[in-house]
DNA sequence: CCTAACATGATGATGACG
DNA sequence: CGTCATCATCATGTTAGG
């Protein structure tokens, strides 16, 4: 139950209602349900399991083929794992029983999403593949899409009945996880475990109207309604200020849905096809993004995009403040700037560099000159200067960036990305991908004075850490850090930069996002005592226009994971919203 | 010799803006 | 309609290590 006004006027102490800094301790915090449920009845689990698919339309046969490879796997990982045999075994050969598999893949997953909930018919199957299975499946299908483990898909089925809209049955799956914390924490109250519509109801009272009207918006609206404007983006890119120009605008209304417990920011690269911040936005509660270029902090632009519920007056750069020009940030190179080579910032910093073989071409090209080069000479190498970020290292002399001059233009300390048996090509694709710790600090700094005792941070494709250097530079203390990232590189640089910062909380890593279903975030939660911030910034790589091959938008096989950004946001608002 | 890891070079399209 | 920017991928060559 927030308040409705976070961005009062007031200074903040005592304007939020909902900082969860009142410390509890790790120590003292029951850690509930680590050794217990999961792991306990692996026999009747499996079971269960099997009779489940089997009872989805999988044949027997794949069923336990699928569980016996995925023994340490979740029911979402058996699912992937059927869902692949069964797209191999397409050829119609040994398929006692018809198996329908709706095969939804994640690059439908928007589409089929809000078909099924359109009031439109759904004229869909323009493909024509598979044929439309039972609503119940497809249902089902959806939910598991939407990140619920099939366990409590099938149990919302059960008690919602099977006529019950996803929608409804989101909510109730909601429901049982905030009725199951209420066990956790008082089991003397509630002996029985048992999930029933009442709980529902009852969720549904406790919830803000906000919140279920969002949710229903989200279901039925068309992926690009006609109605609403389509967004733009701001010319200068500043979003709702930067330090240099003065803050425009001191005060914005977020939706009621947005507001948390806990805070979030989610970033991505701002010039996305089109459609895709649209949709970004609309699934994170309708937050207006804020659109951001980096080169109002430091000495190269990036051009990002970010949604968040943070307050957004009195906000205030880290110090001391980066080099904002490039001739401040690589001073060696002003000896050899030619005046017509006009550059104050650097393009944006990506994950491959400028060919040796290009930078000779150049140099042979201007060695036919003595004094300025005729200007079609001119133009082509300011082009290919511009396209690959290069900087004058000597007379007629252009060279990349060195990854350690990367490290420092993008806010991250010196050697930051270096040894360890990572790579060179590793260190400018992990650079490329990751956040310019100035320009999110400058957003994440409101939350100093908000939780001067630290924070409690949930970090999604943390990357090589960004979100958590800006934090310590900023002066916050990071009490827990439960950060997920793919790359054992990237989760190496993190631990090693954590203990080097002699950091007095505790990190702990996921490899992979798919592991962090219900059941596990509400352990780490209880085991936190709850997320003060959940960052993230999702792939991009089926966004961005340097993507020659699978610029496929948000629906490619890497950017869709933004999905589960927003899964386990609101797994995380939805348990913490009972109240710790 | 083989393999795996690494480095290099070639490869447009989309969309905003003026 | 031109100018400009853009958290990249793929095939192939090269090197290090067994």
């Amino acid at each position: 139950m927030g308040n409705g006004e976070m961005d009062g006027s007031a200074a903040g102490d005592s304007d939020i209602d909902w900082n969860t800094e009142d410390e509890l301790e790790i120590e003292n915090y029951p850690v509930s349900s680590c050794s217990g449920e999961a792991s306990s009845s692996a026999g009747s689990s499996n079971t269960k399991l099997f009779d489940h698919f089997v009872g989805m339309g999988f044949s027997e046969k794949l069923v336990s083929k699928a569980i016996n490879e995925n023994e340490d796997g979740n029911s979402d990982v058996i699912l992937e794992a059927l869902l692949t045999y069964a797209a191999l075994e397409d050829s119609p050969q040994e398929q006692e029983t018809e198996t329908v598999v709706p095969n939804i893949s994640s690059s439908d997953y928007e589409e089929n999403f809000l078909d099924d909930f359109s009031d439109i018919d759904s004229n869909s199957d323009s493909e024509g593949i598979y044929e439309p299975a039972s609503e119940e499946e497809k249902k089902m299908m959806l939910l598991a899409e939407m990140g619920y483990t099939l366990d409590e898909a099938s149990i919302a089925m059960e008690r919602c009945g099977a006529s019950a809209s996803v929608a409804e049955l989101s909510d109730f799956i909601c429901a049982a996880q905030m009725s199951k914390e209420a066990d956790a924490l008082l089991p003397e109250e509630k002996p029985q475990p048992k999930l029933s519509v009442e709980d529902f109801q009852k969720s549904k009272k406790r919830k803000h109207g906000g919140y279920e009207s969002w949710k229903r918006s989200l279901l039925t609206k068309k992926p690009l309604d006609p109605d609403d404007e389509p967004l733009r983006l701001p010319n200068p890119m500043v979003g709702f200020g930067v330090p240099t120009e003065p803050c425009q605008q001191i005060h914005r209304n977020l939706p009621e849905a947005a507001i948390g417990p806990p805070y979030f920011y989610y970033e991505n690269v701002a010039l996305a096809p089109k459609g895709v911040w649209d949709t970004i936005s609309r699934f994170l509660y309708d937050v207006e993004p804020e659109f951001v270029d980096s080169k109002y902090f430091c000495a190269t632009a990036r051009k990002r995009g970010y949604v968040h519920n943070l307050p957004i007056h009195n906000r205030f750069p880290i110090r001391p403040l980066p080099p904002c020009t490039i001739s401040e940030a690589l001073p060696l190179t002003r000896k050899w700037w030619p005046s017509w080579d006009t550059r104050t910032k650097l393009n944006c910093l990506q994950t491959c560099i400028g060919s040796a073989k290009l930078t000779e071409r150049i140099r042979k090209a201007l060695e036919d000159y003595e004094g300025e080069p005729a200007l079609h000479v001119q133009n082509y190498v300011l082009n290919e200067c511009r396209k690959w970020n290069l900087v004058w290292v000597g007379r007629n002399k252009l060279a990349p960036l060195e990854p350690d001059e990367v490290e420092m233009l993008l806010g991250f300390p010196r050697n930051h990305t270096r040894g360890g048996g990572i790579s060179r090509t590793d260190r400018y694709k992990s650079l490329g991908n990751s956040f310019q710790v100035d320009t999110v600090a400058y957003h994440l700094s409101v939350l100093k004075e908000l939780f001067p005792g630290g924070i409690n941070l949930l970090s999604l494709f943390s990357g090589i850490g960004g979100a958590e250097v800006a934090l310590h530079r900023l002066g916050i203390p990071l009490k827990n850090v439960v950060s997920v990232e793919i790359s054992e590189v990237n989760r190496n640089i993190v631990r090693s930069w954590w203990e080097q910062t002699n950091q007095k909380g505790n990190l702990i890593d996921l490899a992979d996002i798919q592991e962090l279903n219900g059941d596990r975030l509400e352990q780490l939660i209880n085991l936190v005592g709850g997320f003060d911030l959940v960052v993230g910034g999702s792939p991009c790589n089926n966004l961005a226009g340097s993507n020659r091959h699978h610029r496929d938008g948000l629906e490619g096989k890497e950017s869709s994971l933004f999905y589960d950004y927003f899964r386990i946001l609101d797994l995380v608002k939805c348990i913490m919203s009972r109240g710790i």
